[in-house]
This record gives structure tokens, sequence and C-alpha cells, in this order.
DNA sequence: GGCGGATATTTCGCACGCTAAATAATGCCG
DNA sequence: CGGCATTATTTAGCGTGCGAAATATCCGCC
């Protein structure tokens, strides 16, 4: 659930900044469910068929870290694409505590089918700003995030030493 | 789920944008989620106690439209929050398919023990930023969203005279 | 060799979140 | 007045998504 729009009429710049964001990444996870609609799966699943067929086989951890979830999640994902044979599970000979997930056939006749990436809207978006404007907002976004990242390094550190 | 950080190694402009925002997203619902914790209630339950106390009652719809969600998803939240006894339903008279939500005492209760928002964090970030750059940054992500914005607007047009 | 702590995955229980369909009430139009 | 499209909410079914606990291995160390 994003945060609130609080404030009713005038916004502050975080509000736009958030409003802005919100948007943008919803719209882009509106966008990655509509391209795997055509494809009979769903969001999650495009996303882990297009990367394993890229990058090749992936142990579960691997796979829920690129894909920013927890192992648990992505267990259900996989149970899920398993049932529908998409992928399969294959247990590590050198260590078996490991499970390294695999396309099947048709797991990759559906990840070839499928166009592209659904980020060329925001592509298209990017490339309406001048070059200065690009370089200006990864710059400025990157600093954002690290901020943001760093203050809540500290603060889990606190309430860690707080806590324990 | 967010979309994946494809490329192993060099990330393009639009992917270091994409990851920024999907960070900045997500440690955002990261931080209502905590805030709430701490009053053992739910991201969208806090989201929901903030907003009827600051607006005052609103109806289902009005309120889903606020927390950019569907109806169905409001249904379920407002369901467990009324089973916690946080908010009650009550049927307008003047249009008797309108359920006006209002918190209740604990509910109210509740949200002024709650400090602000979780995103002081964000404003803290901002502001370490130069004001040339907040400018440039709101001005640029709000050129991005509108940008896409129009994008997904013609290709909807495109579908729907498509589909019929 | 075996014990104890780490690591990888799964299981469980719960809360979103969405779409489609059902239900209920309005309002308009002839 | 009666029907019919519209609107507000709910229900049903499914797929994430998370945290905590359970399982199975692995690894280092005595």
């Amino acid at each position: 659930m994003p945060p609130p729009p609080v404030s009713p009429e005038i916004k502050s710049d975080v509000d736009q900044v958030l409003e802005a964001i919100i948007y943008l990444y919803t719209e882009s996870r509106r966008l990655t469910k509509e391209l795997a609609r055509r494809a009979d799966l769903t969001g999650p699943q495009l996303t882990v068929v297009k990367m394993l067929e890229q990058i090749g086989d992936l142990s579960l951890s691997e796979l829920s870290e690129r894909i920013r979830a927890q192992n648990s999640t992505v267990t259900g994902i996989i149970d899920r694409m398993e049932r529908e044979n998409l992928v399969s599970r294959e247990r590590s000979k050198e260590d078996r505590r490991v499970v390294y997930i695999k396309l099947t056939a048709k797991g990759r006749r559906l990840a070839e089918e499928i166009p592209v990436e659904p980020m060329e809207i925001f592509r298209g978006a990017l490339e309406s700003l001048s070059a200065s404007e690009v370089r200006d907002l990864v710059k400025i976004l990157g600093k954002v995030a690290r901020r943001v990242q760093q203050t809540v390094q500290r603060e889990t550190a606190e309430s860690d030493s707080v806590k324990g």
C-alpha cells in the first residue's frame, strides 16, 4: 500500500517526489503484469522466466535476492511454476541444501515468446529528456537512495543495540 | 514484484533510475510497516487510521481512491479493522449503497499515538540535497511520470479500440 | 566422529491486492 | 410506473509477500 498523498491541496517537495515514485513503481508493476498476462503468466512468473532465460539456472536464494523477495515467497512462486511445468527443481550435488531452478522447454519457449522488457515505456520517457536531465536524474535519485539507505542502516543498528 | 535488475554488470540509465525507484518505494513501504507494528497495526491499517484522523469519515470508495487500491481490497482491510474495533461501518442515509467508514475511539487513540509520517527519512534525504537539486528532481521526475502516463493512456486507448 | 552453530529451503499463518461476478440501491427515460 | 444502465459494495478465488518456526545440510572445531 502506497503511503497516502496526505495533503489535499499544496504538496510539498517530498510529497511530489514520493507521488511520482509511487506512480512510476505502480505503473512498472502494472506493465509487467499486463505483458505477462498475454502469455498466461503472472508478473513475478514473467520476471523469473526472463531472469532464468538471461542468466541461466539459479539457486532459490540467488533468485530471491535478484527479484528482491523473501525465500518463502519465491518458494511459492516456484511451486506454482513447477505445477505449470515452466521450471523444474534440481538438488545440487555439491551442497544438498541447495535447489537449482531450471527452465523447462515450455518455460524457455514462453520466455522467447515475450518481446522484451516492459521497461520500454520508461526508456521512451527517459529519452524524451535531455541528456543532462537524465544525468541529473540518475545522479540525484542515486544520492537520495544512498542517503535513505544510510539513515535506515543507522536506525537499524540503534534499534538492534536497544533490543539486544 | 519489482522488475528485475536485468544486466549483471553495466547498468543502463533506465535500469539505474528504476532501481532507485524500486528501492525508495520498497523502503517507504517498509518504514510504514515498521511504524505500524509498534501500534500493532499493519501498514495499510496505519495509512487508513491516519487518513480518517486527518480527513474525517470517508466512504469506502473515497478511501480506496485515496489509498490507491481496489474497493475489494479495502473491503478486506476494513473487515479486519472492524474486527479489531478500530473503525465502524455506517450506511449512508441519503444513498443507501454508500458505506461510511468512521474511526472508533480506540482507532482515534491509536492514530494520535503514532508520531507522524514515516516520511521523515525521505524528508531528511531530500534536505541533504541542494535547493537546485531538489528543484531539478521534482521537475524531472514529474516530467517522466507525465510522459509515462501519456504513453500508457495512448496504448490503453489503442488496445481498447482493438478489443472493441 | 560428533556436537553446535550457520546456511538453504520449506511450511505455516496471515494480510494484502487484484479481477470477475454477485448483490443492492439509484436514477433516468419512456 | 417499470425497466435498464449505472454506481457502491461485497464475495470468491487466486497469487503474491512477509515473518517465524521447522527441516535438512553443511562446516568447523574439539
